[in-house]
DNA sequence: ACAATCCCGACTTCTTCGGGCGAGATTTTA
DNA sequence: TAAAATCTCGCCCGAAGAAGTCGGGATTGT
């Protein structure tokens, strides 16, 4: 049920990118990125390439080179990202809507197993379906205003 | 965001000891669970050892030996066998209860991300929680009266 | 031209997953 | 008491995936 080092690095940048994005086409550097977020800079390299080919990020290269948001971040959602890098989000694939895999249990359509991870499914596609980097980003600035120890109380 | 193979192994023979559960000490063989739910003996004889060392089985040996679950039915939760053979249910473990570690992000307390992936944790635990061998057990039963098209429209 | 940057694929190293295997302990039954 | 069925325990294995690393190439601004 985990997400992965991959996963969560991806996220980590999007949010970077999210709270610089502009109108106009400003990048951030990858060095940028990986400092901020203290990421290996050549993995983050292949991660935000991916996000590329997902069109979820946009490159520029050359000397004043880097990465943006393809869209703006409200129109990013996590769940969009995470089932780019990561694949499913249901916990078995039978019961994946873009991920599906007939599983081996005898009959598919009468599996006990398979009702309950239905649900589970369901509950974390509702969650991260709705967010959006957009968001991420407004709770990341919300958080930084708070005092210390406050934050965990709203968690 | 995956159960892995194990994990679904586990569910399945549960679901098997469930249904055969009685207050005598009546007991199921590994053959027999590895026949009806297709798992290999070898493999289910791992994961039912590590079942019992969670005490949510229990074994008697000898010719007319096999597994029994420790509890009723009633008293034993998914998210407990998941956790047992699984770890964490969080997405990160930095949001986990019984698996906390911290993670490489430079303040936890504010990390927007996490505080989604608690939300998702939190939808999930939800669901697995709630839904005890029972419970799971009273779905099959009902699955398996019902027509066989039918069975979609509810999950 | 040159330096900074992205691009791309191959390679490595480590761990985990999904099993298989053999030998031993325990219990029932003939 | 011997045999047979069953669980017990730990070691081994190959394949796959995770997490990076690396070298060199393609672009672009100055």
């Amino acid at each position: 049920m985990k997400l992965s080092t991959r996963g969560e690095y991806a996220l980590r940048a999007l949010l970077v990118l999210g709270r610089d994005y502009q109108e106009d086409d400003s990048v951030v550097r990858i060095q940028e990125i990986s400092d901020q977020q203290n990421i290996p800079k050549r993995f983050l390299e292949q991660i935000l390439n991916d996000l590329k080919s997902a069109r979820v990020v946009e490159s520029k290269r050359g000397v004043a080179g880097g990465y943006r948001l393809a869209r703006p971040p409200e129109k990013i959602t996590l769940a969009e990202v995470i089932r780019h890098v990561e694949g499913a989000l249901a916990p078995v694939s039978c019961v994946s809507e873009r991920f599906y895999e007939k599983c081996s249990c005898p009959d598919e359509a009468r599996c006990a197993i398979r009702s309950v991870m239905k649900e589970a499914r369901d509950a974390v596609v509702k969650v991260v379906e709705q967010v959006t980097v957009a968001e991420m980003c407004a709770r990341a600035r919300k958080l930084e205003q708070e005092p210390v120890g406050a934050a965990d109380f709203m968690i």
